[in-house]
DNA sequence: ATGAGGTGGTAAAGCGGTTTCACACTTCGC
DNA sequence: GCGAAGTGTGAAACCGCTTTACCACCTCAT
């Protein structure tokens, strides 16, 4: 297979204004959009351009625009954690947006490496700057008024208020797991709950109360907490069925929560989803997926590649609301809800 | 949390020539290692570099040299395939080496898009392209002459011979999965294969083979073949146990195949590992950690992200010898295998 | 002494665009 | 009819570093 982009020395904006008959500058004015130009010059210009394929030398053109086409990703440990996927869709956004990325790996909170990767970003004349977390309760140290090109935090906090934040939507999740199991026919149901501290539990619980309010309905049965695992999850399906609750769905913090719940389930010959639905949050492949690759769990995607993608494309709209912005969730059903 | 990096106006080589002494020509050449210049002048101008907290400014630097600090990329698909990991340790390498890499994710064979990504890097002038398949039995074509920069195939085969292409050293893997069964005490060991056309598969029943036969031992039992899946895996170890081979443990081709075996032996009596141990390969979170985040299988790693690490870090050493290199697998110990 | 060869340094020419500023030429208001 | 304001264009400065070409000097063999 051949592509057919040979090796010769390129064409110059010097080219392209000979050929149109016009200077260097009124040249490179037609092209970049600068007014001041008449369109019939303009038109001229371009024609030029496109005949003789004229791509503009972009280390030239950053050197005197400043702008050096590249953004700079801090990301936090993204080697381990599930940040992963996010800085992915980050920097495949950003590539298709012609901007390379610079990916600094480290942890945020050890200062001295992290100052040393700002003086290299800066030296390198970054137009942007994204900060990735890993999606858990820690604050990024804000770096916004460090840099005079835009700074967004994705998959986490900042330390300042008015910084542009990128996050998964969870009460939104919350909503969106609820009224499936609304638009399914349930009218009882409870939930398993997240740690009592986590903002994220907080949230998914809140957008669940959205919904069931919006249906004139109200949680069933005690809202029970956990540390995000399958064996809390287990506890709690375990508590919510000694309370005597009746219900018919219950709404899981999580996968893992939910994955718990179905456990027990089965042990007290509950049968999912003909006497009780479930839903949890996360989809994430290794956990809702069984071995032989079906899914055996309806799950909330937090779509965390999509966030990924949003935070990178949102520095191209360069000022922008500070403030919490969103992905938005996808339902991902599978057996453990009826349809 | 304050990084002390200020956003004055940033020091220039002149200023640090003035401080130094000496002209600028000399001020460059002495903190680039150029030859030419007495040690005592070049101590000299570092210390002035140094006490201005000098820091070239790299788009400068780019336009002069001609050297971007920028990597193509091109990722065959990024978004779906287990091509993720290899992509990540690519990219985390590049930023340990300043350079910032410009991703295009697309399908290799889409000509069209292709030659247009390949424009674009031209005018970036990237200063080397790393082509990152999907591990698929799939040739990449070969861009190597398109480009005047080094090209790297990581996790595909490309078109040329004289490429150089990194890949997971499956043969390693069949090597250190034997090995490990034998030093565990096992001496009659079967195999639970891939496809009969897979590269792949072949590889790892020849490392198989060079264990065995450096114990003076032979594979047990027929050869068997399946499609990578959980249900083909089941259905081997069915047709082995049904062989009447004796055995004591079984080298299966991947975590899928292993894992249906499990199941196998489960449903027939057999013990894992008192009657049979098995190990498999990928090491692939979804698929050998159980849900409880307990690990279910002994199983290869292929070090994926190294192997991205590795390629991205062999554009450093400008020429390099043509042919495969490999990343060295490793054992990840589960409770599959005695001990 | 003398020219060849080696060293250590400098002045200046790029690199290929963008941007500023001055200039010529219209158009318009009074 | 004439100055003021507006419009289109080009000459040249500039971005900050790398690299080439050249020069001054010093050493050494002839």
């Amino acid at each position: 297979m051949l592509f057919g982009v040979p090796r010769e020395k390129s064409v110059r904006l010097s080219d392209v204004a000979a050929v149109a008959g016009v200077s260097l500058a009124t040249a490179s004015k037609a092209l970049n959009g600068n007014t001041r130009i008449s369109e019939a010059t303009r038109e001229r210009v371009r024609v030029a351009a496109e005949r003789l394929d004229f791509r503009p030398d972009a280390l030239a053109r950053s050197f005197a625009s400043g702008r050096s086409g590249t953004i700079g990703v801090l990301t936090h440990r993204a080697k381990n954690t599930f940040a992963q996927p996010v800085a992915m869709g980050a920097i495949l956004q950003l590539g298709a947006q012609n901007q390379a990325a610079l990916v600094y790996d480290g942890d945020v909170k050890e200062s001295k490496a992290m100052s040393d990767s700002l003086r290299e970003l800066r030296a390198r004349r970054i137009d942007g700057l994204l900060v990735i977390g890993d999606g858990h309760e820690h604050t990024s140290p804000s770096l916004t008024h460090n840099f005079d090109v835009p700074v967004r935090y994705i998959f986490t906090a900042s330390s300042d208020p008015n910084d542009v934040l990128y996050l998964p939507d969870n009460r939104e999740a919350g909503r969106l797991a609820t009224q499936h199991l609304l638009d399914t026919g349930n009218t009882r149901i409870a939930h398993l709950g997240g740690p009592q501290n986590s903002i994220a539990a907080e949230r998914r619980l809140a957008g669940m109360t959205d919904a069931l309010t919006a249906a004139g309905l109200e949680p069933v049965g005690p809202i029970t907490r956990s540390d995000w695992t399958r064996v809390c999850g287990a506890a709690s399906m375990a508590e919510l069925l000694q309370s005597g609750a009746m219900f018919d769905a219950v709404f899981c913090g999580n996968d893992h929560i939910a994955l718990g719940a179905m456990e027990t389930c089965a042990a007290a010959g509950v049968r999912i989803p003909d006497d009780v639905a479930l839903v949890g949050v996360d989809n994430w492949e290794g956990t809702v997926v069984d071995q032989d690759g079906s899914r055996q769990l309806t799950s909330v995607d937090l779509e965390l590649m999509e966030l990924g993608r949003l935070g990178a494309a949102s520095m191209a709209a360069a000022d922008h609301a500070p403030g919490e912005h969103f992905s938005t969730p996808t339902l991902a059903i599978g057996p453990s809800s009826r349809v």
